[in-house]
DNA sequence: GGCTCCCGGGG
DNA sequence: GTGTACGGGAGCC
């Protein structure tokens, strides 16, 4: 007798059991419990285009090979009619006996002579079958089947089949935060062999906790000790157990805690086997490490915040306190972590504060991911991949999983990866971009902004652009070609392309949830605003994806195309702002910035509206904005012409800046402090004058030497051991020296330096601190290569030259303007 | 100008 | 895991 169990699936994998290929699928049960889903009845294919329709079955069948004390073999292969790249062709579907054996058997049938190409064979197993059963993570599913005794640490079920049961979806799941502190002495290399995790946090729904292993008087209910770190690592394991989080969620833990907390349990010989499948916690090394946990989706907000939301956020550091700051308006605590180890060796008594700031971090991290889970939520359900992979994906990755699950719904076989030769000869194409007009660097009041609302996707579906449509046969004569000087392509006028249709959808989908959204509140709104800006995120990266070397839909042609379009129409909106009288300031791809010059803001209404009805198929011009005053930038001219860079004050005082990098720890604090100084005195107060008084007399203390060296100190850190090193910068000659001296330096060691005075290159003029008396220090470079290009581009925004700020006499520009 | 190296996040 | 991983700036050679 069959059940039936609802259940919201989180992710999927599979095992090898009796020589055959099972899913199963974790997630959260109708009921509330966690469950385990199994299914066995997916098999493992890829697809051969044989020549000529010629017969391959046969030769097929005889495959078999032995490997690691494993047969593979195909099972069968079945004719289908697909589509490729907008021709209808006959294929094979190869299906093999086990998924491992897929990328063998391609390898065996890709050379033969009766083979023009194979596809789909590089595709996870569990992946394949998300898309193929078009199971769409968090949405709710049915299956039918019955539960089965198996040792796992949920319920299983075997299921005989599953599909979608109505529009529910996963809306809170059940997050469990975490964050270690860890013994780190000061300046040293962060050191998991070495250092003991000292405290660890864990907050969620109504539960918080922090464990540590010195004893201390406190009155704080949520502190617990325990006995040594080796126990500390056990509540780890244990709390995730008896908390039975959907979603383990830290700040950096795949490159950081999840890899510390590995290595330390490794120490004491500590299984970490929370896996519900009591599969032990795996850290994936590669150029990123990756911590994944079968069953438990691990959320590194942080990865998902900087790849995904990074762009959209003001700040430019994503280190916690500023992105909490941001999106949470919440902060860290303010202790110095620099001072723990010596608390911790010495006066337990202050402990306390540290285990406040340790679970505070905790709840930021938690606070962070309950805010981002509808952008999460909605991202996973318009791509259809599970929360676990869109977090670690960029987004040219996701567009292509995004075309790949449609291409199953179109009948359509997906063009292979590019080999590494061939990314090398991608590698290489270039290509025009945008249409930049550059500003006269100065001072400006009464700015209009214009900008196309989604420029390029629109342009994507517009005119037709894609691999599919490009130069067809059919309309060599009658289409329009592209508005590009250098090459000559056009794009099919009488059928709609696989990717044009894609965007379309995505932006009509997203344009009638704008519609709906403005009656909405609360939650609703929330996940409807997550919605419209997931769509709008995937659309705009189509065209990017399309030039990127990487990519199985690659055509640089189309990105070619695209780009000519968008210089066609905003250069169509400049040439006609200036004829109507405006002043045209500045421009940059989909944006033209204008000033009134006399005109009103009315008149510029109107403008947009007179271009918008002359816009083709999705395309739009939008009012974005009017700014009292604003500063524009000619920044440094880089390979691809100028960076953007510009500062201007909305009418209710705001500050919009554009552009400005933030300096790293590899400067001296004394570039760090004039560069805040200086943005602090313009953007503020709006005294230039100021600001250049300020710098000249940084200048002035420097050549004098009344900057104290403290300040002119350069951090770097060792990479490898010294004698590994080919090109030997600063830090590398100064490492050598601290070495013969006789101290322990090797990868991970901190070093600083100070450069002195003389003629020889800067290596060898590279000291350590404690080897420099306060007056050697080499004014002239902290001047030209830290102080001066840390804020050069800032001046030249209000027009002051490098030499401006180098000259003692004072001189006035711009006076008065405010 | 090409090559090599470092940074980020975390303590 | 039927796959793969970044991009920008500074200094050396």
């Amino acid at each position: 007798m069959a059940d039936r169990m609802e259940f919201f699936p989180l992710d999927a994998t599979y095992r090898v059991q009796d020589g055959k290929a099972v899913i199963s699928m974790y997630g959260r049960a109708g009921d509330g419990r966690q469950v385990c889903v199994l299914d066995g009845s997916f098999e493992p294919y890829f697809y051969a285009i044989p020549k000529d329709s010629i017969n391959i079955g046969e030769k097929l069948e005889k495959i078999r090979v032995e490997q690691d004390n494993d047969a593979y073999f195909v099972t069968r292969a079945e004719a289908v009619l697909k589509k490729f790249l907008g021709k209808e062709v006959f294929a094979l579907r190869v299906y093999v006996n086990l998924p491992a054996g897929v990328p063998i058997i391609r390898d065996i049938i890709k050379d033969w002579d009766s083979v023009s190409s194979t596809h789909e064979f590089d595709i996870p197993f569990a992946r394949r079958y998300l898309i193929d059963k078009n199971i769409i993570p968090l949405n709710l599913h049915q299956a039918v089947g019955e539960f089965i005794s198996q040792k796992s640490r949920v319920q299983v079920f075997r299921a005989d089949s599953i599909g979608q049961a109505g529009t529910d979806t996963l809306h809170n799941p059940r997050v469990l935060a975490f964050d270690i502190e860890t013994y780190s002495p000061f300046d040293m290399a962060i050191d998991a062999e070495k250092n003991p995790i000292i405290m660890l946090s864990f907050y969620g729904e109504n539960f918080r906790k922090v464990f540590v292993w010195k004893k201390f008087r406190t009155s704080i209910d949520y502190i617990e000790f325990v006995n040594s770190e080796a126990e500390l690592i056990g509540k780890f394991r244990d709390t995730i157990d008896t908390y039975k989080p959907d979603i383990l969620t830290g700040y950096f833990s795949d490159g950081f805690d999840l890899p510390y907390i590995k290595t330390r349990a490794d120490k004491y010989k500590i299984k970490l086997d929370i896996g519900l499948d009591f599969s032990e916690l795996r850290v994936k090394s590669a150029r990123e490490t990756a911590v994944a946990v079968t069953g438990i989706t691990h959320l590194d907000i942080f990865k998902f915040i900087k790849k995904v939301m990074g762009n959209s956020l003001e700040t430019t550091s994503y280190d916690l306190n500023a992105v909490a700051f941001e999106l949470l308006e919440e902060k860290k605590h303010d202790v110095s972590l620099a001072d723990l180890p010596n608390i911790w060796d010495s006066s337990h008594d202050n402990l306390e504060k540290f285990c406040e700031y340790n679970l505070n971090d905790s709840v930021l991290t938690y606070n962070l991911a309950v805010k981002m889970l509808p952008t999460i939520t909605e991202i996973v359900k318009i791509v259809g991949i599970p929360i676990y992979d869109v977090n670690r994906m960029g987004f040219s990755q996701l567009v292509e999983w995004y075309i790949m699950k449609q291409a199953q719904q179109f009948n359509e076989i997906a063009p292979n990866k590019p080999s590494y030769d061939e990314v090398q000869k991608r590698r290489l194409q270039t290509y025009q971009g945008a249409f930049v007009y550059e500003p006269k660097p100065g001072l400006y009041k009464d700015i209009v902004v214009f900008d196309f609302r989604s420029l390029y996707p629109t342009i994507l579906g517009s005119h037709n652009i894609g691999p599919d449509t490009i130069d067809c046969k059919c309309c060599e004569e009658t289409a329009k070609p592209t508005p590009d000087e250098s090459e000559r392509h056009w794009f099919c006028s009488k059928r709609k392309g696989f990717i044009p249709i894609l965007i379309e959808d995505l932006i009509t989908r997203r344009m009638r949830i704008k519609e709906i959204i403005k009656e909405e509140h609360g939650e609703k709104f929330a996940f409807l605003d997550a919605r419209q800006n997931s769509l709008k995120l995937l659309a705009n990266s189509f065209y990017g994806y399309l030039g990127f070397f990487g990519a199985r839909w690659y055509s640089i042609e189309c990105a070619r195309g695209t780009t000519a379009w968008g210089r066609f129409y905003i250069h169509k909106v400049i040439d006609r702002a200036q004829k109507e009288g405006f002043l045209v300031l500045y421009s940059d791809t989909d944006s033209v910035f204008l000033t009134l010059d006399g005109r009103t803001k009315n008149d510029a209404e109107a403008f947009a509206e007179s271009i918008n009805r002359e816009l083709p198929g999705l395309m739009e011009l939008e009012y974005e904005g009017f700014y009292p005053s604003g500063i524009f930038v000619s920044a440094k001219m880089g390979a691809f012409g100028a960076k953007k860079k510009y500062a201007m004050m909305s009418e209710d005082g705001a500050l919009k800046i554009k552009g400005f990098e933030t300096v790293r720890r590899n400067w001296s604090l004394i570039a760090k402090d004039v560069q805040e100084k200086v943005l602090g005195i313009i953007l503020k107060e709006h005294d230039t004058e100021k600001a250049l008084r300020y710098v000249k007399n940084i200048i002035t203390d420097l050549k004098s030497k009344k900057i104290p060296i403290e300040k002119v100190i350069i951090h770097t850190q060792l990479q490898k051991e010294i004698l590994d090193y080919t090109s030997k910068g600063p830090h590398v000659a100064v490492a050598q020296r601290l070495k013969n001296k006789g101290r322990v330096i090797g990868p991970g060691s901190i070093i600083k330096y100070v450069v002195t005075q003389g003629n020889d290159i800067i290596r060898n003029r590279s000291k350590m601190p404690e080897e420099v008396k306060e007056n050697e220090y080499d004014a002239d470079y902290y001047i030209n290569n830290q102080v001066i290009p840390s804020v050069e581009r800032i001046f030249n925004v209000i027009g002051y030259t490098k030499e401006d700020l180098l000259e003692t006499k004072e001189q006035t520009k711009l006076e008065g303007f405010f």
